[in-house]
DNA sequence: GTGAAAGCGCTAACAC
DNA sequence: GTGTTAGCGCTTTCAC
């Protein structure tokens, strides 16, 4: 910049003025300016910028993990909107540990990007690191594991009628003991589906047995020990209903081993995103997330915060979530299993 | 920091390097400096460093596709290295376009950031992009897809003597007619999958046919084409080796369809990653691409020549890439085919 | 051992 | 219409 004001004789303020096409200098001068702007290829230094205006058009998104389709796909949704709008973001893992988070959080924080979207750490129980967010008056959006629902904005699919509505479907597909896998309690996802789960039993008259309801962290080994529980039941269930999808491949693997058949002995759905369910076999019925659409409604919301005027209260946006029936849910005609046969 | 200044009755210098340990600060004004920092959490403003260091800790990395387990992965591995190494990664996707890859590259010129961990897209045939780049000095890390490898360093596996193990599996499993779907012609990966493709045929001493060698563009459709047409042909191939993951996907679908049976009728291996390999049916037999140490190489490559004093010369890394078998490349003890009945 | 001052690249209020 | 100046937050040379 200081080279063009130089070469043109002019001085810095007016080729800055010039560049953003400020109403009162003279047209040539604008051209001249533009022309040397791009021919040495000049563009402007954020660090200037954003040390004056204290913005920096960056947003930070921190995930449980980077790897899961569940969260690539949504970071893809985020890009892309961030991208729309002229953002950048910066990406960093929990690894879902609530430390690693913290110091992530912290990191985003003294980056100064203008906004943050998290999806909280498994392990978070003590949600008191976002005190710091609250006080900075950054904008943040959470997504699918969320809390303090009512400072900060969140997107979620709604985890409680899609729970209910996997577990009605199993029943009307002949299931009667219906097991539920869920999730560590501490997640709203978690206690959100388990809630679906019971209303789903009762919408179908059956009652809640509290031997087919167990917990696991979500890992591949917890999943198939709580697998193993529910068949070393002395009246195993005839149908799983798992929190997520690891959980449920989980499952299914064991089953397999097993030489239990899904969907003929034991009926097997969840919620999961639409990639893996096509892929196993049987195929899987499911809860399909509208991932991208998450990241791209999140991306929205922050973007909206970030550029608002005043600040907002917080929203919260639930998208609709959609059963998808595939293979595993469906008994094939006449392929009665011993189990279901047992039940009848 | 002025506020601190002002608290204690010194100078803002004076607390700058308290704050950094400076030798000849006294020791009592340091600590004094340095409870007041933590009791108001400061922390150094990164654009007002950037500014004057002319460096922010950040790199950029610009990938074909944020969803692929893949690249997902790999971008795992980078922001894990980058973690450790206190670096901060600003994501984006070109989608495949080498339009938008441009513009992303731009962008994250225009961003400042301190290097670039880039992976081509599809459809990259004018590098003369990465001028740029060179000009500008911004050290440049390609990975898998790559170009220019004189000029620029990267992280590659070893293409040529993983296809020809490949290939020589195959016939080791009695395969006699190998077919190979390969991707675009620009791609290093499609280029040396087909060298080595060649290589493994001559080994086995099986002549290479030309209509065995399809290319593809790497999508679903295109791959079920290449696939449709591999098996129009008179004599069809009773092996298949593909390029990557998607086409050896797509691949099985198609003869799932067609009523072939894998591995009896037709043998199928390919490149793939860990995950979805386990997950299909039956199991894929693949080269495993070490992900996410791909992704830790090349951003420990990337921050040697950030941090290093002289310019590096371009360093390219290959990593060992493993065959694993599994079950679509093994035909059962017995379970003769008609297609390799006929052949034998 | 500590302070003053310049300057990194840019913008905007204020001159003229 | 255009130039001058102050300042965003920080480091570092030079002075004392």
């Amino acid at each position: 910049m200081k080279d063009i004001a130089n070469e043109l004789g002019v001085s810095i303020s007016t080729v800055s003025r010039a560049l953003k096409d400020h109403y009162d200098i003279s047209p040539e001068l604008i051209v001249k300016v533009k022309e040397l702007a791009q021919k040495w290829n000049y563009t402007p230094n954020p660090f200037a910028v954003g040390l004056l205006k204290q913005r920096t058009k960056t947003i930070g998104v921190l995930v449980p993990d980077l790897v899961t389709y569940f969260y690539s796909s949504i970071i893809s949704g985020i890009e892309s909107g961030a991208r729309e709008r002229g953002y950048h973001i910066i990406i960093k893992s929990s690894q879902e540990s609530s430390q690693k988070a913290k110091e992530s959080l912290q990191n985003l924080l003294d980056l100064r990007v203008d906004g943050l979207i998290v999806c909280l750490s498994q392990d978070a129980v003590d949600v008191s690191d976002f005190d710091l967010i609250l006080a900075s008056e950054i904008p943040l959006v959470f997504f699918d594991r969320v809390c303090r629902v009512d400072e900060f904005s969140s997107v979620v699919i709604d985890n409680v009628s899609a729970a209910r509505e996997l577990t009605v479907h199993l029943f009307e597909n002949g299931y009667r003991r219906i097991a539920h896998i869920a999730g560590p309690e501490n997640l709203n996802i978690s206690r959100e589906r388990i809630a679906g789960y019971l209303e789903g039993l009762e919408d179908c008259g059956l009652s809640f047995n509290p031997d087919y309801l167990v917990h696991c962290d979500l890992s591949i080994d917890q999943s198939a020990l709580a697998t193993d529980q529910l068949l070393s039941h002395p009246l195993p269930p005839d149908a799983v209903f798992g929190v997520n999808d690891t959980v449920i491949f989980s499952a299914m693997k064991v089953l397999k081993k097993k030489g239990l058949k899904v969907p003929c002995d034991v009926g097997l759905v969840g919620f999961t995103d639409e990639f893996h369910a096509t892929v196993v076999e049987p195929n899987l019925t499911a809860i399909a997330h509208p991932t991208f659409e998450i990241g791209k409604e999140a991306v929205g919301l922050l973007l909206d915060e970030i550029q608002a005027e005043t600040k907002h209260p917080a929203r919260q946006v639930a998208l609709k979530a959609k059963l998808i029936v595939r293979e595993s849910s469906i008994r094939k005609r006449g392929g009665v299993s011993k189990v279901s046969f047992e039940d009848h």
